[in-house]
DNA sequence: TTCTTAATAGTAATTATTCCTATTAAGGAG
DNA sequence: CTCCTTAATAGGAATAATTACTATTAAGAA
């Protein structure tokens, strides 16, 4: 009996989301893909996406004044966001702290799943531009 | 010479936002004043929610298959928001963490104005109804 | 090779949010 | 208080993001 099937859509898919730093958006994906793929539908690649974050094999981020973005590396870390152009980049700590989703469970007896932290700010490009 | 006006929309949205703990979307907070304001147009609402949350007067949260969230509560706090029914809470930790924006700050050289950190789950009715 | 049906392509529909413009009204000046 | 400038609004159109629908395709089990 089968349930899923593997597909060359889905497997580039994943490895477009992984193979690249940028957190794609969805149509971000789909463009990298329309030279490999030919008449890939952009219906495929948001339910794609949506499964593997789904199934956590990726990240999906909502961000305010953006759609919502994917990423491939599902270690710990965080993302920052310029609110001028949109840069979106990984913050790796070293300290990554994990151990408040066993605090929130506890006090808040919700299940968690995963959270996502989002840093807001301007980044040292937009920074200058907006002193001049 | 005038820079802003206070307007009977301005301050009944300020007001609703921030005397409630459900953190409404625009639309609910639109909903919430149309006894109160006859012919309140959602536009008026989404831009002065907007200009507030830009002045750092309230809080605008961007989640995962929900349309953005506005909170009142200015203060550090962590939200938690079920995949299921879409319930969103609030989270006050004792010990809420401030100290990774300087960090980040120092590490990235973005200058960074919030984060948002949402946590994703199940909320204990539902974690009880898929048990079922 | 055949057959079942999961997955896709293509498009329509929906949802969320912003944009546009004529009109209203806040509040400073006289 | 009245007038005047223009910020803000109402109402609706436009845009953007995402999901839903359906006929067709193609995995992969038998």
């Amino acid at each position: 009996m089968i349930k899923e099937r593997n597909t060359k859509q889905k497997s580039l898919i994943l490895s477009a989301v992984r193979g690249t730093k940028t957190h794609p958006t969805a149509e971000e994906v789909h463009l990298m893909l329309s030279d490999s793929v030919q008449g890939l539908s952009l219906g495929t690649v948001y339910r794609n996406l949506n499964h593997m974050a789904e199934s956590g094999q990726i990240r999906r981020i909502s961000v305010t004044n953006s759609p919502d973005r994917f990423d491939g590396d599902i270690s710990p870390h965080h993302h920052i966001c310029c609110n001028t152009c949109g840069k979106f980049c990984d913050f790796f700590d070293t300290d990554y702290d994990t151990s408040l989703d066993k605090v929130i469970e506890e006090k808040s007896g919700f299940t968690l799943i995963k959270h996502e932290t989002v840093f807001y700010g301007l980044c040292p490009e937009c920074n200058l531009n907006q002193k001049n």
